[in-house]
DNA sequence: GCAAAAGTGTTTGACCTACACCCATGT
DNA sequence: ACATGGGTGTAGGTCAAACACTTTTGC
């Protein structure tokens, strides 16, 4: 709370005004595609996990600080999204209240209240290695399943929205997993993140000859064992490989 | 000048602060991809066409606005394309010189020297429909073949570079044409406008089969008389299914 | 009639889809 | 042994790439 303060009181000289940042990021677990959320202190709203930018920092960098900041992960996957910006995006009389309840007055904190355009960027991290750090505007950060999301504040529910679409659509083109899956993985833990983005099934056969055709992951000697049934193999993804295909796409076209 | 004058005092109030957008605008004349490029004033650099956000705009309107000042086309085809915020992206000194050299004196205009962080935009247009203006800032303003683009001012080169990687991976899931040819084209037509865009020659008649099913693009009885040799087929694009094809993509992928 | 551009069709191979059988493991 | 999940192979259809011939038109 002592930092929140700070926060509120430098706040005005330290960021780029009306500019904030707000991340989609998306974790994989038990077959369910999760997403990060806030929740709000003086509110039954949640939130996605934001932030905003020094004056001397580069924006991408901040989204970056923004994650490593709410995660721990540093080595992020993290692209733009989308600009957010709608004049009445914002809403001034929220955060005019939360200024109030936390006491501050005469035009403290003001700058919060200003039209604010956000950067809404969109993240994939290794459910496994996040650590949670909740920070002094939220009482509660968690994974929630895609599948059961609660109501978001502004228009918060809309960057997330975009965020999957968007993945829907990069997933036909990129290779995706490296950033959401752990080391090694089994074929059918990747399949089954393609099914939880994709949000349908599919053929087990056709997926694991597509993938293999990639000629993006390494099939291990190792299995997983431990589980019921025949074990299945391990694999790792070729990191060059991958990195390439991400800059070049994944099905030709033209 | 009178304009310039006004826009650089009323500016501080009038726009969003640090806030710039930047557009490439492709067009598409005999057989070449053309950009639309600003001669900037007291300089040998060239500029996107830009401008900024005002405090209760919409910033893809306020898009929408600087490409219809410039252009005179309304219904344009514009898309954010990435957010540039290097803070070292602003060339702080050069503007300070232009104000100096305009006359302006103690900080009149300092909110055009602070760090900016642009929008940038990427705008496809009928070449044929675009009414040229020059703005007070700059002493021309025309159209630049792709393949012979001058040196432009700041990260501009960097934002170009950006839309025309971003068009060449769109035009493999999205319909492209129907904002960048006239009503009426002929097959030759649609493909000399992919070729410039990838940068490479297509076959013919595997581009026409293709075209063809995709079921966009409406064959008229009418053909284009006048040139020498076999008269084309004229084709128009049947909007809703354009329309449709730009929400949904073109190949299925998964 | 000849050169140049435009219209059309066929063959080939790659890939995607749909589907069935065998294997390994824990209960 | 059996149920469950995982590994693999095959036949059929679709689509895209490669390629050649015919038609029209101006000179």
């Amino acid at each position: 709370m002592e930092n929140f303060k700070e926060f509120i009181i430098e706040g005005r000289d330290a960021f780029v005004p009306c500019l904030s940042l707000d991340c989609v990021i998306f974790g994989f677990h038990s077959g369910q595609l999760k997403i990060l959320l806030l929740k709000m202190r003086y509110d039954e709203l949640w939130a996605l996990p934001g932030g905003f930018v020094y004056k001397d920092e580069d924006v991408d960098a901040a989204a970056a600080r923004i994650l490593r900041e709410r995660t721990g992960i540093k080595d992020i996957f993290l692209q733009q999204l989308h600009v957010f910006g709608d004049p009445n995006r914002s809403d001034s009389k929220r955060n005019k209240n939360i200024l109030e309840k936390d006491g501050f007055e005469n035009g403290q904190g003001d700058w919060l209240t200003e039209r604010f355009i956000t950067v809404g960027y969109y993240a994939l991290v290794d459910f496994s290695k996040v650590e949670l750090a909740i920070d002094y505007s939220s009482e509660i950060c968690e994974w929630q399943d895609l599948t059961s999301i609660p109501s978001l504040i502004m228009d918060h529910s809309c960057i997330l929205k975009t965020a999957l679409e968007r993945l829907r659509k990069e997933i036909n083109y990129q290779p995706i997993g490296l950033n959401l899956l752990p080391a090694k993985f089994t074929m059918p833990e990747l399949q089954s993140l393609y099914e939880a983005i994709l949000g349908k099934k599919l053929d087990r056969r056709n997926f694991q000859r597509r993938m293999l055709g990639y000629g993006l992951v390494n099939r291990l000697t190792e299995t997983r064992k431990g589980g019921a049934h025949k074990a299945p193999y391990l694999y790792t993804f070729n990191n060059e490989k991958y990195k390439q295909a991400l800059e070049e796409g994944l099905q030709g076209g033209w």
